[in-house]
RNA sequence: GGCCAGGUGGCGAAAUAGGCAGACGCACGGGACUUAAAAUCCCGGGCCCCUAAAGGGGCGUACGGGUUCGAUUCCCGUCCUGGCUACCA
């Protein structure tokens, strides 16, 4: 018997002690040696709970404890839906649970939270159908999830869950929108961060926006409608500061207004009154990346645009530093592409087009000139192209003229015509009394098609000539004037002009109606390429030619000359445009956080449109109660049927206010949930700026690539926000980024209907069940085999299956079937569920097959048998370590105290120096394989050192904690291994003395020599021509070089 | 249409700086233990060909080229799959 085992028998109880409650004395018969899951797993689970052994101190570190670096390693949060955890979840989840778990014994400070995205629509929809509360389901639901997460024995410290439903939480989310609400953008603003950076741009208060003249003067007169004068230079404004409130200046109550308006113009939070996509089942306005071709991406839909006044977040202002300061980030390059993208930064120019007075010529002359230099310019066009030649171009372009952005301002000369947006403003002045009716009926049909309509119509432009005309502002030439739906309203200036000849939508339009194409670039001569405008536009760059005194200037020149011109000439300026649009910041729905704002009404109830935030100290603003939780049926949001004790009150001067009744997204709670982790508990403060200077940013942030775009955009965009105003001192909140990849169902074998209703027979000899799927195309009947649960997945098991020739068939029959693997989704029915994984194999069964399916950011398919697989590893490391014949839990007569062998410390310390360095590169698979690989070596040992085994445990530790924590104690340790340091490894003891190296021919493998690891070149050559294989493959054939790599191979290049 | 990622045995995958392709696991085949089964342990294996065997040869990382003594890896072209995006002037 040897000693270790003594020693643990003697122990009254295993478990005794505070560090780990006592098992039920009558149970410990019932204790079988061998690996049993659900026991160790329901053990440490509860022991991590008793000790609160993950949990963080909420307070900043100092003294000693400050030297630890901070690690924050945070999951993007779930919502918490009423189906529960797929595996899908627990990917990202324990991949961030091992780096954190690693990261302690690494002696790193972590901080690991997690929390609820719980605001959202089907809790809602399940409250109309039920009259359940939301929160009651929301409170339900996020049960589940805890319960489930804590199964799987993460991390975390759940001190700090949150919800983004708590009022405690959300007081503070309607705290940053009044943030917002009291922010503009001063573009200009050139200033130095708290980290060092020297930026231009900067949101500031409110108080210090600079009012205009015009406005401080509309008690007196009437603002002119258009003006010349830059709207906040230095010599024409006075600041009004946060000391110089308006309403102490003395100032008419007139004048007051225009301010306020003035100011809520500029606010990064405001009110449009723009068409947006309205969706009447869902009862709510939808964002357009929340319609999916044209029907909501919930529930499919229908949606149609109307124009209704919603709040806005104008996170164009901040799209350049959106996008460069995406650099510094250390994120996949594929994601900051996507991100750049979708902000769209475009350089060019804006240019302005004179609209030709009507009548000015008549039809005939128009068409003789249509398009060529006009003989005699009229005199009008030259005295406007006077007055702007002294007075520079305008804010806003004259009443009588179309501003157009282009990217390519090199080919001017070849516009040949031009297209409004059916929006556009000028549409009405430049239409002719001819084309009125033609026109108009455009108009309607297009204001019927959503955006995604008009795409969807691509192929075909459409689109109507006003009758009017334009003047190229470079040649005076007249330019048709078209309205077309291809040109948007919300990008650009919502005009272009049409060069037809080197721009793609452009020529097809041309085309279409058989407009000119003129070709103003020819392509580099070196290039080879042949332009031939009959079959396609040349949208290369290139030379100039027909430009006129710009002719055979390259593009890059030609644009900066002709930016230049038109700029001295007023006629012109350059211009940088996004394809980001403003955020789209208010539902219609209850289960959202409502806007802590009160519109001002005048006598008769009617909105004055003026605004009033609440204050502070007041929120959280709380739902009201309801009595249904039914959609109006209109565009009239749901808080609208809130009482009048919700909705109204009188301010203290006496004005009568109602509420806002819009609710914000679910985008909003999940937008800062990464800072009140840092403080979840403050009552005074969003978080506590020393906690915030300290744990931020967030050193991993990992999720799925679904989030790529908005939701790291949205959150990215109101950190900057709060960085401008002071709030928060790190200019980006998530420093790395890891996207985990989708896993597929497992593969699932089908056939066509036709052979299903042939063969019916034959599935239902074989107790097979079929479940009809619908796929892109066509119809397919997949064969499943029954189960017990109706919600588990039983897809055919490979021996069910041959397959022959890279096609399977049904087992003993002729049918082909046909293997695919799909998302996991509740219509394929081909969801697993974590639940079933952990009842059989247990939680580090499942966490270790989640990390070891392949790498964690590629999409993998999920195997059940790949589990099995796992399971039986953890079952051969429970029986290196425990005697599983014995009745308790105790150690393998195997075990022993005396010194490793080599070959054991050896193949330790390799094991040690694979896994660290797997896990610093999140490359999971491989860590477990090389675990596996030292498993089955000392599997094999009649002796196992302790020495060797106990640094495994702890290798261990991040991927299995639980029969890690198991097993540790089973090597006589008393507490847990959480915090007891990672085991390093002695560099000399990676180094082999002998090494193989292949001998090639010619490339080819021939033979395989033994030498010692420091064998130099010659010596590798001599042992090489040694061997008889390699002589043989010599003979008679002349060695024209001998490429030797020491260490690594040997080869012969012969003749 | 555009962009991005990927394509390696029957399957999931590995090869970290151009150097033995297929580690590790699944499934499969053979054996041991067992009354039997499960569990466990041992052995085998990319494909094809020659050989009684020992052994040997050819082909092979989607396909076609290229660079190199040597390519899964680098370059050019083609095909396929998945994701994102969709008239952004």
């Amino acid at each position: 018997m040897n000693k270790l085992r003594g020693d643990y028998d003697d122990r009254p109880d295993r478990y005794d002690g505070h560090e780990c409650p006592s098992y039920d004395l009558n149970r410990r018969k019932h204790i079988m040696p061998r690996y049993d899951a659900k026991r160790i797993e329901a053990h440490w689970q509860q022991s991590w709970e008793t000790n609160q052994t993950f949990r963080t101190e909420d307070t900043v570190p100092t003294g000693d404890a400050a030297k630890k670096p901070k690690l924050y390693v945070l999951d993007m949060f779930p919502y918490p839906s009423g189906s529960g955890l797929h595996v899908g979840h627990p990917e990202g989840y324990t991949a961030t649970d091992i780096v954190c778990r690693y990261a302690r014994m690494k002696g790193r400070h972590v901080l690991h939270p997690m929390g609820w995205d719980a605001f959202g629509l089907p809790a809602e929809e399940h409250a109309v159908k039920t009259g359940t509360h939301p929160r009651e389901t929301t409170e339900q639901n996020i049960a589940t999830f805890k319960r489930q997460l804590k199964m799987l024995g993460f991390s975390y410290d759940w001190t700090r869950e949150l919800a983004t439903t708590d009022p405690d939480y959300y007081r503070w989310t309607q705290w940053i929108f009044l943030q917002i609400f009291d922010t503009w953008y001063d573009a200009d603003h050139v200033w130095t961060g708290p980290d060092g950076v020297q930026r231009k741009g900067k949101g500031r208060p409110i108080a210090e926006l600079p009012i205009p003249d015009d406005i401080l003067a509309s008690g007196e007169c009437q603002p002119s409608s258009t003006t010349s004068e830059p709207l906040a230079s230095a010599q024409s404004v006075k600041t009004a500061n946060a000391s110089d409130r308006p309403v102490d200046t003395g100032r008419s109550p007139e004048v007051m207004e225009a301010i306020r308006r003035y100011q809520d113009k500029h606010r990064l939070a405001y009110v449009s009154d723009a068409p947006v996509n309205w969706c009447p089942a869902l009862g709510t306005v939808l964002a357009n990346e929340e319609i999916i071709d044209g029907k909501s991406e919930r529930g499919g839909h229908p949606v149609v645009r109307m124009p209704l006044k919603q709040w806005m977040l104008r996170i164009t202002a901040y799209a350049d530093r959106l996008a460069t300061e995406l650099d510094e980030l250390d994120w996949s390059d594929s994601i900051k592409f996507m991100q750049r993208n979708w902000i769209g930064r475009s350089t060019g120019a804006e240019v302005d087009f004179r609209i030709e007075p009507h009548g000015a010529m008549s039809e005939e002359e128009s068409q003789a000139r249509d398009g060529r230099q006009p003989s005699g310019t009229p005199a009008e066009f030259e005295t406007w192209k006077a007055t702007r030649q002294s007075n520079g171009f305008p804010r806003d372009p004259e009443f009588d003229v179309i501003r157009v952005y282009t990217t390519r301002p090199d080919t001017l000369f070849g516009v040949t015509y031009m297209v409004l947006s059916p929006e556009h403003a000028l549409v009405q002045k430049i239409t002719t009394e001819g084309q009125r009716p033609a026109v108009a009926e455009y108009i309607r049909k297009s204001s019927l098609k959503s955006d995604l309509d008009r795409t969807d119509l691509a192929k075909e432009k459409t689109g109507v000539f006003t009758g009017g005309y334009a003047l190229n502002p470079v040649n005076g030439a007249r330019v048709p004037v078209w309205i077309a739906d291809y040109v948007l309203i919300s990008y650009g200036t919502g005009a272009i002009m049409a060069v037809p000849g080197h721009d793609e939508r452009d020529y097809e339009f041309a085309k279409t109606f058989g407009l000119t194409i003129r070709q103003v670039v020819a392509p580099p001569l070196s290039s080879g390429h042949i332009v031939d405008l009959g079959n396609a536009a040349f949208t290369e760059i290139g030379v100039a030619t027909n430009s006129g005194k710009y002719d055979g200037l390259s593009t890059a020149d030609f644009k900066c000359q002709i930016s230049n011109h038109l700029s001295q000439a007023g006629l012109g300026k350059e211009a940088v445009n996004y394809r980001l649009r403003d955020w789209l910041f208010s539902r219609q729905r209850y289960w959202g956080e409502p806007f802590p704002i009160w519109h001002e009404l005048d006598a008769d109830g009617n909105p004055t449109g003026l605004m009033r935030a609440d204050t502070a100290e007041s929120l959280p603003v709380l739902h009201p109660h309801m009595d249904d939780f039914k959609p109006t049926g209109t565009p009239e949001p749901m808080l609208a049927k809130a009482t009048p004790e919700w909705l109204f009150k009188t301010a203290a001067d006496g004005v009568k206010l109602k509420r806002e009744t819009n609710s914000m997204p679910q985008w909003a709670g999940s937008c800062w949930y990464y800072l009140r982790f840092c403080d979840n508990k403050n009552s005074d403060k969003f978080i506590d700026p020393a906690k915030e200077k300290y744990w931020l940013p967030v050193d991993l942030y990992i999720g799925g690539a679904e989030h790529a775009v908005l939701h790291l955009l949205y959150s990215r965009f109101w950190h900057k926000v709060l960085f401008d105003r002071g709030h928060v001192s790190s200019p980006e909140p998530f420093q790395k980024l890891v996207n985990q990849g989708m896993i597929l169902g497992d593969t699932d074998y089908s056939v066509s209907p036709e052979v299903f209703a042939r063969q019916r027979a034959v599935f239902e000899g074989m107790g097979l069940i079929p479940l009809v799927l619908k796929t892109d195309d066509a119809e397919i009947v997949a064969l499943r085999n029954p189960a017990d649960d109706p919600d588990a997945y039983r897809p055919l098991t490979e021996d069910q299956v041959t397959k022959e020739k890279g096609k399977a068939h049904l087992k003993g029959t002729e049918i082909e079937l046909t293997g695919r693997t799909d998302k996991m989704s509740k219509s394929r029915k081909n969801v697993v569920n974590p639940d079933h994984v952990v009842k059989d194999y247990g939680a580090d069964a499942l966490r270790l097959y989640e990390m070891f399916m392949g790498p964690l950011e590629q999409v993998k398919p999920w195997q059940m048998n790949g589990v099995e697989g796992v399971y039986r590893f953890l079952g051969r490391v429970w029986r290196l370590l425990i005697d599983d014949r014995a009745e308790a839990v105790i150690l393998s007569a195997a075990v022993v105290d005396t010194a490793p062998a080599e070959d054991q410390l050896r193949i330790l310390h390799k094991t040690i120096k694979a896994v660290t360095d797997d896990i610093d590169r999140l490359a999971f698979n491989t860590a477990i394989s090389r675990m596996m690989e030292f498993t089955n070596f000392m599997s094999g040992q009649e002796t196992r050192s302790k020495a060797v085994l106990e640094p495994f445990v702890l290798l261990l530790n991040p991927f299995a904690p639980h029969i890690a924590e198991e097993l540790w104690h089973a090597l006589g340790h008393s507490t847990t291994l959480t915090y007891v340091p990672w085991p390093s490894y002695d560099p000399a003891l990676l180094v082999e003395d002998t090494v193989e190296v292949p001998v090639q021919i010619n490339g080819k493998v021939r033979a395989k020599i033994i030498v010692p690891a420091n064998s130099d070149a010659a010596a590798l050559e001599a042992a090489a021509r040694a061997e008889e294989i390699v002589q043989k493959n010599l003979e008679g054939k002349t060695v024209v070089k001998v490429v030797a790599v020491p260490g690594r191979l040997l080869n012969f290049v012969v003749k």
